[in-house]
DNA sequence: ATAATAATTTGACCGCGGTCATTTTAAAGG
DNA sequence: CCTTTAAAATGACCGCGGTCAAATTATTAT
């Protein structure tokens, strides 16, 4: 029969994820190694696998609450005036996304569900996202042959293709808001 | 002074790259191990880093002779009549692409020239593509209000975040094809 | 208390990409 | 031909994510 789970094994889930978010904020994202944390935290490598999936998985719950945290701050935002009024809204969670290639790489790998039964942290604010977006676009001054949704899924479709060229060297120095102001005015309001 | 290529040093790399093409026909790119791929060709594993920077070098090639041999196909269309026959036009490439979450990985990875100095043969592939795909978009029906080069820009991102959704658990059932004919017909005629 | 059972932790071990000092082999100079 | 020099190949070794049978610790039943 099933046990419910000890309040042990919950100290030694936060103790691993709060170590995490130290490893993050010293050295980030890409550099933490399960090995220094496990060793850290004072506890075996085993230990890190019976409580977190795998290594993406801990990079799920991390970067997830990173971009809730910037979802909080975009839903103060009301309604959307102008093009440029949305890319600056979204532009702090772009610029988290781009600010390492490898919190990029893990966005892209888990943004959508992997299974149709396990739906992830990341895919979940991803979800949140698209909630909020759509909401604020469908009072804004923007075309209306299109359905806000749709209008939501060329957002996310030009925004992650800015970030990939912003990450890459030759197209670095033409900054990713301005290019985003471009291609948006061109989807949002076709004249 | 500098000394010219050793003949041996070409053959070991033909040899290397043809067993890599096998097994990539064999097991796909993902299962590729270059363990066994230097037993097999029956090199030791240090001649295969002094031929290949590293594994996604090699991937960056064989990959982008794919995308190569696609091109020069499409290369054969000489004008676009509809959205639908972009669509039609691209699905190939795009299937390739999407016929591996690794092969997305790595393309995503590669598709940018990651140093100035260094633009890999995928990166390549895809300013050939752009090429391809404005020279096209000149002179068909589709809204003249943008450039071919920023029509282009949207294809691709389109594209990109169809094949990402195709990826995905949740999405797979609604097909690439049709959801990218709704989005570029919104993108490239809007009313 | 004590035995039985289930949850938790452990650490040796594996797979695989990648490195590098050393050795082998080929080409150039005398 | 022999020596020198540079290219090519070698394989032991490392880093790091991930596994798993065994040991430990907590919980429940008797």
């Amino acid at each position: 029969m099933a046990r419910a789970k000890q309040l042990r094994s919950l100290k030694t889930r936060e103790r691993l994820l709060g170590s995490a978010r130290e490893f993050v904020s010293d050295v980030g994202f890409e550099e933490l190694r399960i090995e220094d944390l496990v060793s850290t935290v004072g506890v075996a490598k085993g230990t890190f696998f019976a409580h977190f999936k795998d290594k993406d998985s801990l990079m799920d719950i991390l970067i997830a609450e990173r971009i809730n945290a910037l979802l909080d701050d975009m839903e103060t935002v009301h309604n959307f005036d102008s093009v440029e009024h949305v890319v600056a809204s979204i532009m702090p969670l772009l610029m988290f996304i781009s600010s390492e290639r490898y919190v990029f790489d893990i966005f892209l790998r888990l943004s959508g569900a992997l299974a149709v039964e396990e739906i992830g942290k990341i895919a979940e604010t991803i979800y949140r996202y698209d909630c909020i977006l759509i909401d604020r676009l469908k009072s804004g001054p923007f075309r209306q042959d299109i359905s806000a949704e749709l209008l939501s899924e060329g957002i996310q479709a030009f925004s992650v293709s800015s970030i990939a060229l912003s990450l890459c060297a030759l197209h670095s120095e033409q900054n990713l808001e301005n290019r985003l102001v471009i291609q948006l005015n061109a989807w949002m309001c076709p004249s």
